[in-house]
RNA sequence: GGCCCGUUCGUCUAUCGGUUAGGACGCCAGGUUUUCAACCUGGAAAGACGAGUUCGAUUCUCGUACGGGCUGCCA
């Protein structure tokens, strides 16, 4: 069995899509997982709407992502001599014909045939000229494709598609400027590329069955194919910038973790069996053409974040810490990354539990990234009594005699409380309060931990100090 | 208009002719609890519609409806 190579081929044109990102996902994870090779090409024939902006966002995508591609990228348009040279064999073995039909004569045809209800399909008059009659004017080479018999798509996905061929145009190959054509261009590159397997949108499944006149036109051997079902926006219509986001990078800003993208991305459209939460190694190892639905899905942000939460609390803390930072960098400069990884570290025991983003984390944390004398806010000040700060001042000093455990703490707290006659919760309050200056935090044991001895006795003598004024 | 594809709880999905139609997210109720979250228990919730094939259809076939794609000298 020969090696498998998949490829992505996104055209660079605004931001990476999540679809395309789901795509590369799914290349990824067939050629991963079979020893087999993925590779890039950026289809970038359209110079109009091709920028250089955009062929970056494709690289850092992709990176972020976590999804490497094997060898050098190809770039499509630094191809085209490759297209015309194939475009030129094809007219020569009779496969293709010039078309010297205009802009305006191929509209004036479909509309007559809109109006009279016939296909639309151009059907040039130059498709049987014999070459002494050629004028000398400008013309596009097209493809001569068969008009009777079928085609079908042997699809992995969607099975066997069957397409007439009377329904297959001759369509454009190289352009009266002499460019080469998408249609051209994709099947030469997979070709030459050695691509195996074409997964891909759904959106080319049609496609296929005019590209496979070129290969069967060239004599090459036609790839497997796989065309996803698409995803839509919440409300079932196509996913745009109106359902929000739409680029990988906005996703990356919004603080998801790669690894909760992927495995979100990959259950959207895929499934083995119940299986929800998984790793990339389970996934390459279980990912298959055939276990990929057909529909196209919706895009579920609160399933997403889901799956993030728990990538987060399993990630080690080192390497939590590290994408983290990572994120701050991204999302603000490195100086902010740069406070935060002196600090972060030992808090993420607690607080990765509790987050379903990075900017989550960072919120959660916030209580180890202040400096004394911490702001206490509006809520947090409510839980600052009179009573409550005399149950502060008669814990303070204690501390200074349990050694720094949590068992230590937590014994001591409930020993205070009891002496006010009061449940631990009564003091809790007070306590994050003065601890953290927010109602919302973790543990106010683990906020003890982790601040430390002398850190914890400084924020509650400051409170102390303000409660005795 | 023509051709092609799709349709199971709100959402993602399992099921590959016989199931009390399963799981996950979300939602609701209860529990746990020092806040939030997490966690635990329970609950509501689905085969678009209509025919046909069959002893039996969510599953196979056809039609209808709805959604999507293609129909470019865009990709």
């Amino acid at each position: 069995m020969s090696a498998i190579v998949t490829r992505i081929a996104p055209s660079p044109t605004g931001s990476m899509h999540i679809g395309t990102a789901r795509t590369a996902l799914f290349n990824w994870l067939y050629a991963r997982g079979r020893g087999g090779k993925f590779l890039l090409r950026v289809e970038d024939t359209d110079k109009e709407r091709s920028t250089p902006e955009a062929t970056t966002a494709i690289f850092k995508g992709l990176e972020w992502l976590g999804l490497d591609f094997d060898d050098e990228p190809v770039f499509q348009a630094s191809r085209a001599e490759r297209h015309i040279e194939i475009a030129t064999q094809l007219l020569a073995s009779g496969h293709a014909y010039k078309c010297f039909s205009t802009q305006d004569e191929i509209s004036q045809f479909r509309d007559a045939a809109r109006a009279e209800g016939r296909s639309t399909l151009y059907q040039s008059p130059w498709r049987d000229i014999d070459h002494s009659a050629h004028p000398d004017e400008a013309y596009v080479i097209r493809i001569k494709s068969p008009n009777e018999g079928h085609t079908i798509i042997k699809d992995q996905v969607q099975r066997d598609v069957k397409i007439r061929n009377d329904q297959l145009d001759d369509m454009v190959l190289l352009r009266s400027d002499g460019s080469p054509v998408y249609m051209l261009a994709v099947v030469v590159d997979d070709y030459d590329m050695g691509i195996t397997h074409v997964i891909r949108g759904d959106d080319h499944l049609n496609n296929a069955a005019r590209q496979m006149l070129i290969y069967r036109a060239m004599n090459w051997p036609i790839p497997v194919y796989a065309h996803l079902p698409l995803i839509l926006g919440p409300d079932g219509k196509k996913l745009s910038k109106r359902h929000g986001a739409t680029g990988v990078e906005e996703y990356q800003l919004m603080g998801y973790p790669a690894s909760g993208m992927r495995n979100y991305l990959a259950r959207l459209g895929w499934s083995h069996g119940d299986d929800e939460f998984f790793s990339d190694e389970q996934a390459k190892d279980w990912f298959h053409l055939d276990a990929i639905g057909k529909s196209a899905a919706r895009f579920d942000f609160k399933k997403l974040e889901n799956l993030c939460g728990q990538h987060i609390s399993q990630t080690q803390d080192a390497a939590l810490l590290h994408e983290t930072l990572e994120y701050k960098r991204i999302k603000d400069d490195e100086d902010s990354a740069h406070k935060l990884s002196k600090r972060l570290l030992p808090a993420l025991y607690c607080i990765k539990q509790r987050a379903k983003t990075y900017g989550e984390l960072i919120e959660k944390a916030n209580f180890i990234l202040i400096d004394r004398p911490i702001k206490i806010d509006e809520k947090a000040k409510i839980n600052l009594s009179e009573d409550a700060i005399s149950m502060l001042n008669t814990l303070t000093p204690q501390l200074h005699n349990v050694s720094w455990s949590r068992e230590e703490l937590e014994a001591l707290g409930k020993f205070v409380a009891e002496k006010f006659d009061k449940n631990f919760g009564k003091l809790a309050g007070p306590l994050r309060a003065a601890l953290a200056g927010q109602t919302v935090t973790p543990s106010v044991f683990d906020m003890m931990l982790i601040l430390g001895r002398d850190e914890t006795i400084a924020r509650l003598a400051d409170v102390n100090a303000k409660g005795s004024n």
